[in-house]
DNA sequence: ATTTCTAATTGCGATTTTTCAATCTGTTAA
DNA sequence: TTAACAGATTGAAAAATCGCAATTAGAAAT
């Protein structure tokens, strides 16, 4: 599962800038010349890594987006996180001894960065910056999974899937590539299928928003806006 | 709102083995030997801080419970966190230039340590091992927001009340302390008042359960768990 | 073009949870 | 002791969401 493209090179990697390893100065870049990241790719569907596992690797998402799920002992699953471009995940092999909290999947053709933890951890203790950007990610992702626990806590269905709408799109007024099934949307919000079904059908008819293969755009945002807050 | 009672001794301090600077060693100490924070106490119901503030403060329970609570705009309010002694909250302050996201209120009389944000950061600079500690702080936080989340968009109302009392409780059969309204518990849960009340209501009067002034008593663990995982 | 297969949609009854209102309980203040 | 009050409980009806089944739509394969 996964094709190597090829060797990472960190010095000219063009997502640097945005990844762990843009809080580098120039200087400091010979601290990351000799890791060894491979590039792979995955396609739709993959598995990258699985709930327990104990590979000592993380990720930095080049292309494409991930979901990281937790299933309960029923075999219902929960989508606790949606990893865009740029975005570090399995960080969590970063404490001591712990294993990857969460099942990774590719949403559609992606390209990720692997990096094993031993290099990551011995570049904490020699770079501050380093790790002050890990604290920053980490921090980030609370405040991220607080406002989706939010969400999911406060709003009804209705409001819980217009909130998400809108943030996955952005400010975007233009059609956005929407990789997630409505099983996916309705395991991200705490939802079934045909409930997001059953509102997405509506809002399709009263063109407040349009899909076509595999596309997403808001029509109105404002009706979208009003839904969230509303009620 | 809320009393000084003196000037905190972090050499001296009796919490500090679980507190931040557990992690450092007896020669790394001086580090923090003059550190101004204070030792504060609040009432049940006082506030420390309130979302979207900007003091730099961040700080560490000593004794007692705190709640941290988003609000949407309609004003109802999702806890997201309960803080626990040994606990470090307002963290999100060590993001440049970030407000507070929460409103901290004290559930009991509490007791905390007040640290300021820029003597953390110059000690983040200084001592790697505080950073690493601070990163793992967030990491766990992480994990336990995304277990929460887990259960609030999985489970259904009687098996969300059933893991958090049996989480609450831990494994101690003995009463336990229980500072949280119906209406609290259902604000930690996305439930109503009403849905907490009628489940601890029939729980009471089926002896699975057992309170008395402010004490919550498991008497069924096995109960509460099958309730947790079948439903 | 046809088949096949999976995802999406829709209807409908069942279940869960909310909402509103009334009552009860326990604690605090006078 | 009584009054006042906030939190907890309960009932009943409404609303939201689920769960199941049937149908439709759309994409991929032949």
């Amino acid at each position: 599962m996964g094709t190597l493209v090829g060797q990472g090179r960190c010095l000219t990697c063009p997502i640097r800038p945005q990844s762990l390893f843009g809080c580098l100065e120039e200087k400091e870049l010979k601290l990351i010349e000799d890791f060894q990241t491979r590039i792979i790719k995955f396609e739709a569907g993959d598995t990258i890594y699985t709930e327990g596992e104990r590979l000592g690797l993380i990720y930095t998402l080049r292309a494409g987006h991930v979901k990281l799920t937790k299933f309960n002992s029923e075999g219902n699953a929960q989508i606790v996180r949606l990893v865009k471009p740029g975005d570090l995940f399995g960080y969590e092999k970063l404490i001591a001894d712990a294993s990857y909290m969460h099942t990774a999947e590719a949403l559609e053709e992606i390209e990720l960065c692997q990096l094993s933890v031993d290099n990551l951890n011995k570049l904490r203790g020699e770079s501050s910056a380093v790790n002050q950007a890990i604290t920053e990610r980490a921090l980030m992702q609370v405040m991220r999974t607080e406002e989706h626990l939010t969400q999911v806590g406060l709003l009804k269905s209705k409001a819980r899937l217009a909130w998400f709408l809108l943030d996955w799109v952005g400010n975007s007024d233009e059609p956005v590539a929407m990789p997630l099934s409505r099983r996916e949307l309705g395991q991200y919000l705490g939802l079934t299928v045909e409930t997001i079904s059953r509102h997405f059908a509506e809002w399709k008819r009263q063109s407040i928003v349009a899909e076509k293969q595999g596309t997403l755009q808001i029509l109105e945002r404002d009706t979208l806006n009003e839904v969230v807050t509303s009620e």
